[in-house]
DNA sequence: TCTGTATGTCAAA
DNA sequence: TTGACCTACAGAC
């Protein structure tokens, strides 16, 4: 489920796995040909995300940056040390992804690559292998520092300011609803947290940014950080609280997991209103008409 | 075999 | 605002 909690998943793992190992890098798709023989046999530092964004450090100053798009996603194979990562990235079918970890027998090197695989990575303990990014480049640390300076700030970051979120957003005069997915105004929302933080807080997606009040804006920031947060740990986007569903059943069944998105005409789960669904610049935003008035 | 769909972004009109 | 693009898969034919 590429998000930004995708992202930071994606980054932890990278780093945990591969930081400090040489890694074979290759393209074998044939795309990313010219870019993988830069990497290739470097040692990776580490791995950082920023909203949605993922850089991989590489020892000779060089930086992967991957965006998964809509379509991207890394899988993982490997020895114990892999164990718990199986792939992460956009479903590979409707619904979440977890892909059990299968135990099976020792690690004996990556299996031929199967489809579409823009780069393959690999350590003497496992690799990973990536398809269909929207962004897969090798970029230079000043290159890398533009990126980052156009960014919003990122609500996975610990050190991520508030108020700059709230001066971004208080600026403009566009939706909040629109405002929550421009990732500079706030990096690592997609469409699933807009919707569902905009509903947590009642809050209109047609009210403007400049409307909302300093005490509203916190609130819609401080409501990110706790639903994505809990994103990074789960794995898989939840946002229902436990008094809201019907089936107290764990793990969460897809179904419960979601207040509004993807939810058009079933009843709010608090008031009842059937829930809506229009297009707002290209994308489903869905929304309880009753319950967000603010 | 073809079509529709998806948690995203960009450039062109 | 629209179309193009990245990929895999379910479901319809």
């Amino acid at each position: 489920m590429p998000e930004g909690h995708s992202i930071h998943r994606l980054a932890r793992q990278f780093t945990s796995v591969f930081a400090g190992q040489r890694l074979s890098v290759s393209s074998p798709q044939g795309r990313f040909a010219a870019g993988a023989a830069q990497l290739d046999g470097q040692t990776l530092v580490g791995a950082a995300a920023h909203g949605k964004q993922l850089f991989l450090e590489f020892d000779n100053e060089l930086f992967l940056r991957i965006h998964l798009g809509l379509y991207g996603a890394f899988d993982f194979g490997g020895d114990e040390t892999f164990r718990g990562a199986s792939s992460i990235g956009a479903p590979r079918r409707v619904g979440e992804r977890e892909i059990a970890d299968d135990g099976e027998a020792a690690y004996a090197g990556p299996p031929p690559p199967k489809g579409a695989v823009r780069v393959r990575l690999v350590s003497n303990h496992g690799w990973a292998d990536l398809r269909g990014p929207t962004a897969c480049e090798v970029i230079t640390p000043g290159e890398q520092r533009a990126i980052l300076a156009k960014l919003g700030p990122d609500p996975l970051q610990p050190e991520a300011d508030p108020e700059e979120f709230v001066r971004r957003l208080n600026a403009r005069s566009s939706p909040v609803g629109l405002l929550l997915m421009n990732q500079e105004v706030l990096a690592g929302v997609g469409n699933v947290y807009r919707a569902e933080v905009l509903f947590r807080r009642q809050v209109s997606p047609w009210r403007a940014g400049k409307a909302l009040d300093r005490d509203q804006t916190l609130q819609l920031w401080n409501d990110v950080v706790s639903v994505m947060a809990d994103g990074v740990a789960a794995g898989r986007i939840i946002t229902t609280l436990p008094e809201h569903r019907n089936d107290a059943s764990t793990p969460v069944p897809t179904a419960e997991a979601h207040y509004v998105y993807k939810r058009q005409g079933l009843p709010c789960r608090i008031c009842g209103t059937e829930i809506a669904v229009t297009d707002m610049a290209a994308r489903k935003l869905y929304w309880c008409a009753s319950c967000q008035d603010r």
